[in-house]
DNA sequence: GAAACGATTTACT
DNA sequence: GTAAATCGTTTCA
C-alpha cells in the first residue's frame, strides 16, 4: 500500500477541472472506527466555485453549510443530499474560490469486508462503491467529517503506484492510465443549472466496472 | 416559523 | 421509465 499521501499543495492547484481528472486512478483511504478502507478513484465531478451555477457556492453563497468551501484547498465538504445520502467532496484552490470535487465512484482495494458490512451487503458488485452516496457509506464518511483535513489521518488520498492487488475478479484497472481510458461527460443530476448543466466536467475511468452511469 | 428543495438510490411497473 | 423514501438546509414570510 502506498503511503504517499498527497500534500496540501496538491489541492491548492487553481484548475479544479484539471484536478478532477487528475484524481482518477489515485487511491482514497479512510480510517473510521479503527477500520481502514481504500479504493481507486474511478469517477469525479468538478464544481467550479462562485461562477458555476451547479455549485452550492454559486455567486458567493455563504451559509453554515457552504462556508467550508471558502477554505484553502485540502479539506472535505460533506453534505446531506435528499435527506438520505452523505456526499463527499474535496475543496480545492485558494483565494476563496470555493471550488470542489465530488467523488462519485471508486474501485475497492482494502477493507472490502468493512465496506460490505457498512452497506449491508454480502457480495461485491459495482453498487458497493458506485454512486456518491454509496461510496460515502462504504467508506464510513458522513457529516461528522465536514471540514476534515485531507493531510490528517482520517481520510486522505495517496498517489499511485498502488501496491495492493485490486479485486481480482471484478477489477480491470491497470496501474497507469492513458487519456483514452478516461471518458469526459456532462455532470449528473444538475439540470437545474441552466447554461452550466452541460459543461463537460465529469470524468470516469472507462476500463472500470465501478462507475455510476455510462 | 413554514415550506420547498435537492450534486441519490432503490424498488417497482 | 416512474416513483417513493427522507430530512437538513435554504429561502421566504
Amino acid at each position: 500500500m502506498s503511503t504517499t499521501k498527497l500534500p496540501a499543495s496538491y489541492y491548492q492547484h487553481d484548475d479544479v477541472v484539471f484536478l478532477a481528472k487528475d484524481l482518477i486512478g489515485k487511491t482514497i483511504v479512510s480510517m473510521v472506527d479503527d477500520q481502514r478502507t481504500s479504493a481507486i478513484i474511478t469517477e469525479t465531478e468538478a464544481y467550479r466555485g462562485v461562477g458555476d451555477k451547479a455549485c452550492h457556492a454559486h455567486l458567493g453563497r455563504f451559509t453554515d453549510r457552504t462556508k467550508i468551501m471558502y477554505e484553502t484547498g485540502g479539506v472535505a465538504y460533506v453534505y446531506l443530499c435528499y435527506g438520505i445520502h452523505n456526499l463527499f467532496n474535496i475543496i480545492t484552490n485558494t483565494n476563496e474560490q470555493a471550488d470542489a470535487i465530488l467523488i462519485r465512484a471508486v474501485e475497492p482495494v482494502d477493507g472490502i469486508d468493512v465496506m460490505l458490512a457498512r452497506r449491508g451487503k454480502s457480495t461485491v458488485d459495482k453498487t458497493l462503491t458506485s454512486g456518491p452516496g454509496n461510496f460515502s457509506k462504504a467508506f464510513g464518511l458522513d457529516r461528522s467529517h465536514y471540514g476534515a483535513d485531507l493531510t490528517g489521518d482520517t481520510v486522505w488520498i495517496a498517489s499511485t503506484p498502488i501496491t495492493s492487488t485490486p479485486l481480482s475478479d471484478l477489477a480491470s484497472t491497470p496501474l497507469n492510465y492513458r487519456s483514452e481510458q478516461i471518458t469526459t461527460s456532462k455532470r449528473i443530476g444538475i439540470d437545474y443549472a441552466e447554461e452550466d448543466k452541460d459543461l463537460p466536467w465529469r470524468f470516469y475511468l472507462n476500463t472500470s466496472k465501478f462507475v455510476s452511469k455510462r
